[in-house]
RNA sequence: GGGCGCUUGGCUCAGUUGGUUAGAGCGCCGCCCUUACAAGGCGGAGGUCACAGGUUCGAAUCCCGUAGCGCCCA
């Protein structure tokens, strides 16, 4: 009889994803307080950018967090996932910046403040889409603790770093060359520049001498920038050279005379062999103008047009018309010698969007040498680890070559250098507060510097700054240091390896113990997802369509460790098609379900009437229990979906369910009560298994199959390995299971149709077989459509029966008019064939003295056994392949 | 130029410290609408583990080299 269910036929998440995640929130369940009878485990987010919105990559990692953060709740840990978004200076001043513009709006009319007004203002309306997007997801955050990274709290934080950074020598300003994006008229980090492969040339320009009738000839992939050459640089070594160094060469279209000289820098193979040298605008000339004393002739403006320092016909014209303005004018000049096809890297704005500038201005720079050496040696010794752990390597060769951070920014939203200057006397004071007059003279004409912070030299503090840091505080003392960290290795080290070193000089301490580096998620054809492609799907849509649980598993089921994923939708239909195995798997067992569930129904050491599959299914259970939780110890989120994926399709749904069916249908009531006792038992653990990695589903059918008392899912008990089910006897249902595969294959293969039962006769070779195969005789029957069951050791082979050898146990199935000897004959051919194969492979094996003498005594015995099984089996076919043969 | 990684059936990937005539999912072929599920069930075919050496009783697994692909840094 079936009883009424809840449940439709088919898994629709749509019915009840909202409605259990709002549950959730209203029993504030993901929200965290210090707990000193708990051990805290904690993740703080990446901070997604305030003005993004929800990409696969972030379903990626969120999901991962969110398994993380679930499965730790459930084991009892004080569990507290911090979320919130990081202000992005570059690119929300980006945005801003062009809503402004629709509006006819420019930074620069309406000023600083007002600025800030309207940047504050799109924040507050559209920032944060992406944090509603998360709940979607099913993101368990402490929403409570939500922090963006221009909180006044944060802010305090980030001036407070500098500020202590900065009495202690660590910052100073300097005018040098930096990455300077014209776009945004602002200098970038070295990690902001993107490399960019480019088709261009090489092109070859003619210098005269001074005072000779001689000319050299230099290659350049940039001939604009010739308009600020102060010197040409060959190279020591090379002869053809020598006798120019000390002379000077006169540069064409201006006139300057520039001098010619030696330096080990010049790579004799490359162009010519002769370099033009601009100091102002290429890092490796500027260090050979250091060298050699040059004139450093600065010739762009901010943004990258021409300025006064080149002769007037160039002058207010962009870089790109300036080059071929040059190359004319050179070619007229006839002083363009060649010009050569050449590849090569150009680097670009990672915001901006365009080449970035070498540009020499005045800056913020830390001095990152001293502050690394501690971060350096907790990833060496292990406080902090990677996964996977190749990533060290990659960390270690950024910290050893790493250079002073450019920090400031000539933006307006972020956190705004806390350096204040008397312009009475020139004192300069530096503090978190704004003082009110000068230290010195106390005048109060005191000046901030204008620039702002890099956003990374804030969100480096973020695994303490979201407390109340720089104060000491429970929360901080309590969350910190965080436990893992799960974040893309792109930004290793923007982020990760700066989170390490400010934990490390602020606190002493490292900012979590294990970090998790995601892959990169392609599209199908391992083409990297693209707004301009069209390839990549919106996560909300692909939620609509399958659920929010469909995607978080489908990602999981796809995400290799340590490589990229190629997402499709077809293969998030696999999962789709997983979710509603499981439902229906539990709709099974419900339907089923005609008493009350009761705790002595749950309690296994009431049960008393266990049958075999009973047993294997528990032990089964338990083993994936163990499997499950050291896998995600080590991080292997994808090799864990994999563990529920075959625990409960493969072993719970198309064996146990199949087999309980029999009580279910022929069963006496006791029976019946025994296996749906232990199917909901593992039903339930099954659903704990898997809510990290479908929270919603699971709930919902935790709803159905708890008891009135026990709390919901998302904080029950996550299981754990159990002595008690241990069972020796899995290896008599892997024998059985053996024997209705074989049965199941005669079947098919003798194209028995599945609705006409056969009959089996069955040769044990002992008494221990025969009664093993007697006890489950009816899951036989069951499983493989089998009418009678004929057990004797001294059977006969009845002529025109097919025949299958388990365990040195012949079967017969007498196929009398149904089957087709030749296809039989060509069965047991291959079938000889190939245990032949094993036979020989054995044996090979076990006659090499050297193998016998030098292998473990116990890999010998098991090789032994083996041939011996295979052996008895090989000879049962090939006497059964005789008497076929002579019938 | 330096560093890291990858190469296993048509496709996407597993394969822990070397010990199975190499596993999974998708796809493919055959049979089946059997009262949880056709988004399903049962069965099957398909791989000399990129190539060439070496270590070993034994190599997809360890070492050296070659080729191809990808990423990062200069």
């Amino acid at each position: 009889m079936t009883t009424e269910t809840d449940l439709s036929k088919r898994y629709d998440s749509s019915q009840i994803e909202d409605k259990s995640y709002q549950h959730w929130l209203d029993r504030n369940y993901f929200h965290s307080e210090p707990n000193p009878d708990k051990k805290p485990y904690v993740i703080v987010i990446p901070p997604p950018n305030v003005t993004g919105i929800l990409t696969l990559g972030h379903v990626l990692n969120n999901t991962m967090q969110d398994i993380l953060i679930r499965w730790r709740r459930m084991q009892g840990y004080e569990a507290c996932w911090i979320p919130g978004t990081d202000h992005a200076s570059i690119a929300t001043e980006t945005k801003v910046v062009n809503m402004l513009r629709h509006d006819g709006i420019t930074k620069s009319a309406i000023g600083r403040e007002k600025f800030l007004e309207h940047a504050f203002e799109w924040k507050e309306k559209y920032g944060g889409i992406i944090i509603e997007q998360l709940k979607k997801l099913g993101a368990s955050c402490d929403w409570e603790r939500e922090r963006f990274t221009m909180d006044a709290g944060y802010s305090r934080a980030v001036l407070t770093a500098f500020v202590e950074l900065y009495k202690k020598g660590y910052i100073y300003r300097g005018k040098r060359l930096v990455n300077w994006c014209p776009a945004t008229k602002s200098a970038i980090s070295d990690e902001e520049v993107i490399y960019q492969e480019r088709e261009s040339h090489l092109w070859y320009i003619r210098y005269a001498i001074k005072d000779s009738d001689e000319t050299i000839v230099v290659a350049t992939t940039r001939p604009e920038t010739m308009l600020g050459d102060t010197g040409i640089a060959v190279n020591p070594e090379d002869k053809r050279y020598k006798h120019l160094a000390g002379k000077f060469a006169v540069l064409p279209l201006v006139g300057r005379e520039i001098p010619i000289f030696a330096d080990e820098y010049v790579d004799k193979e490359f162009g010519t062999g002769a370099v033009k040298v601009t100091p102002a605008h290429d890092p490796n000339d500027f260090a050979m103008g250091e060298r050699h004393n040059l004139e450093v002739i600065n010739i762009f403006n901010e943004d990258a047009s021409l300025n006064g320092n080149v002769p007037d016909y160039f002058e207010g014209m962009d870089r790109f018309e300036a080059r071929e303005a040059v190359i004319e004018r050179l070619k007229e000049a006839r002083l363009m010698e060649k010009i050569e096809d050449h590849t090569h890297k150009v680097g670009y704005s990672e915001r901006g969007h365009v080449p970035i500038e070498p540009y020499l201005s005045e800056q913020w720079f830390m001095k990152m040498t001293d502050l690394v050496a501690p971060a350096l040696d907790v990833v060496r010794n292990g406080q902090v680890k990677f996964h996977p752990a190749h990533w060290t390597k990659t960390y270690e060769h950024w910290m050893t070559h790493i250079k002073d951070w450019c920090i400031s920014r000539q933006l307006w939203w972020g956190h705004r250098i806390p350096v204040y200057t008397c312009e009475n006397c020139g004192e300069v004071m530096v503090q978190v507060d704004a003082p009110e007059k000068c230290d010195r003279c106390g005048g109060n004409h005191l000046k901030q510097d204008e620039d702002v912070l890099d956003t990374w030299a804030s969100s480096w503090l973020w695994p303490f700054a979201v407390h109340s840091w720089p104060d000491e505080g429970t929360d901080l003392n309590y969350y910190y240091p965080t436990n893992d960290l799960v974040t893309g290795p792109d930004i290793i080290f923007f982020w990760v390896a700066r989170m390490i070193i400010a934990g490390q000089e602020f606190l002493g301490e490292v900012p979590f113990k294990n970090v998790y580096f995601t892959s990169i998620i392609r599209d199908g054809q391992g083409r990297k997802m693209s707004k301009s492609l069209g390839n990549s799907p919106d996560p909300l849509d692909l939620i609509a369509k399958y659920g929010a649980d469909t995607l978080r598993y489908g990602v999981m089921l796809m995400a290799p460790k340590g490589q990229d994923i190629l997402f499709s939708e077809d293969r998030l239909e696999v999962a789709r098609n997983f979710m509603n195995k499981v439902w229906n798997a539990s709709r099974f067992v419900l339907m089923n379900l005609d008493f009350k569930l009761t705790a002595d129904d749950l309690n296994p050491e009431k049960w008393n009437n266990l049958e075999l599959a009973d047993r294997w299914i528990l032990h089964r259970m338990n083993e994936t229990v163990k499997k499950l939780n050291d896998q995600l110890e080590n991080f292997g989120f994808n090799d864990a979906a994999w563990t529920l994926w075959d625990f409960i399709w493969s072993q719970f749904c198309d064996w146990y369910i199949e087999i309980i069916k029999i009580r279910m249908y022929d069963g006496t009531q006791e029976q019946k009560h025994q296996a749906l006792s232990v199917a909901i038992y593992v039903l339930r653990n099954t659903m704990k298994l898997f809510h990290p990695y479908a929270p919603f589903m699971t709930e919902e059918i935790w709803q159905q199959v708890k008891l009135d008392d026990e709390p919901d899912l998302i904080v029950a008990d996550f299981p754990q390995f159990d002595a008690r089910f241990v069972s020796r006897d899995v290896d008599k249902m892997e024998f059985i299971q053996q024997v209705i595969i074989q049965v199941r294959t005669i079947r098919s293969e003798m194209n028995v149709p599945p609705s006409k039962e056969i009959n089996i006769i069955a040769r044990p070779v002992d008494v221990a077989q025969k009664e093993r195969l007697e006890a489950v005789g009816n899951y036989l029957k069951k499983l493989a459509r089998v009418g009678e069951l004929i057990l004797d050791a001294n059977a006969t082979k009845p002529s025109g029966s097919a025949t299958a050898v388990v365990e040195k146990m012949e079967l017969f199935i007498p196929l009398e008019g149904l089957i087709d000897v030749d296809k039989e004959v060509e069965r047991l051919v291959k079938e000889i064939a190939s245990k032949s194969g094993f036979v020989t492979s054995l044996n090979k094996k076990l006659t090499n003295e050297n193998f016998v003498s030098r292998a473990p005594a116990e890999v010998v015995e098991v090789e032994r056994q083996k041939l011996s099984q295979a052996e008895e089996a090989l000879a049962k076919l090939e006497e059964s392949l005789r008497s076929l043969r002579a019938e």
